[in-house]
DNA sequence: CAAGTTACCTGACGGC
DNA sequence: TGCCGTCAGGTAACTT
């Protein structure tokens, strides 16, 4: 579900309500995710805490503790996280629930479980840059993030330029929509290799880039099947996808039929006209 | 050793 | 209606 735009999303929305709450308890179904910190290992860190901030690293959701404790969540393909009265029914795939003191819980709902949550210590938070997030890639919106980093990392790399873009170790973020949209209106071919890029196209794509993905979290981020926000509302950017899912339909720029291919065994939508090899 | 493939899991959808 | 195959927004452990 969620690339940077979605995360961001849930992010701003659960911040206002978040900040200030204490964790009163951590309930869950059992169930294993991709990584899970046992529960009541993160009730003994947790209980009696109060939320200081909210962020977003990557994909991941941050959420950091008075103590400086940081609670990390990635949502995986089908996660969701959201904040419900704490009477309010248990669904199935309802994985962690951290009680609060106001009557409401945070609830992560993950149906495929490809989610996880990390507890770093206090210690571990102030070196994350160099400990957890070690193997992230730069954040697109970053000041370090440049055409010309861009194209240093690139260099290195014979893969194709859509598979750069989707990997976390180099840029932070970019998962198959926004890797399909951000190439599309750079008039990149999506398999070209990433090497052979000039300045000018590097310059051209995260232009584009941080571009599509601000109005992505202006819209409220995309909603194909499951996506919701932390207040339950749907996105809206998939309304302004001009090629991903839209094979065999026009091209919004020259009416060609939009493709479907499959790169590093990922869909891949382009135009076979505004986006030559 | 970079890069492609598979595995993890559930649910939705299309074809028959 | 239902069974079966395919596909899905991500990542990491494999294999080549």
């Amino acid at each position: 579900m969620p690339e940077l735009p979605e995360v961001e999303v849930i992010c701003q929305g659960l911040r206002p309500h978040l900040v200030g709450r204490i964790v009163t308890a951590v309930h869950g179904s059992g169930k294993p995710l991709r990584h899970l910190v046992p529960l009541a290992v993160m009730e003994k860190m947790l209980g009696g805490g109060r939320v200081k901030a909210v962020s977003r690293r990557a994909k991941y959701l941050l959420i950091g503790f008075e103590d400086e404790t940081l609670l990390i969540i990635h949502l995986g393909m089908t996660g969701n996280v959201g904040l419900f009265p704490h009477t309010a029914p248990v669904k199935v795939h309802d994985h962690v629930r951290w009680q609060l003191e106001n009557g409401y819980e945070l609830r992560l709902h993950d149906s495929r479980r490809f989610g996880g949550i990390w507890l770093l210590t206090a210690e571990q938070a102030a070196e994350r840059e160099t400990g957890f997030f070690a193997a992230t890639g730069v954040e697109p919106f970053s000041l370090h993030c440049t055409p010309a980093h861009l194209m240093e990392l690139a260099a290195k790399r014979n893969q194709p330029v859509k598979t750069f873009l989707m990997d976390g170790k180099a840029v932070a973020g970019i998962g198959n929509i926004y890797a399909n949209e951000a190439l599309f209106a750079a008039g990149i071919h999506p398999a070209r290799a990433a090497s052979t890029l000039k300045k000018r196209d590097w310059q051209q794509l995260l232009f584009l880039l941080r571009s599509i993905l601000s109005q992505a979290i202006c819209c409220g981020g995309s909603t194909i099947s499951d996506f919701i926000n932390a207040s339950g509302g749907r996105g809206y950017f998939q309304m302004n996808f001009q090629v991903y899912g839209r094979k065999g339909q026009p091209c919004p720029q020259c009416g060609a039929a939009i493709e479907k291919i499959a790169i590093t065994g990922r869909a891949t939508y382009f135009c076979p006209l505004c986006q030559k090899e």
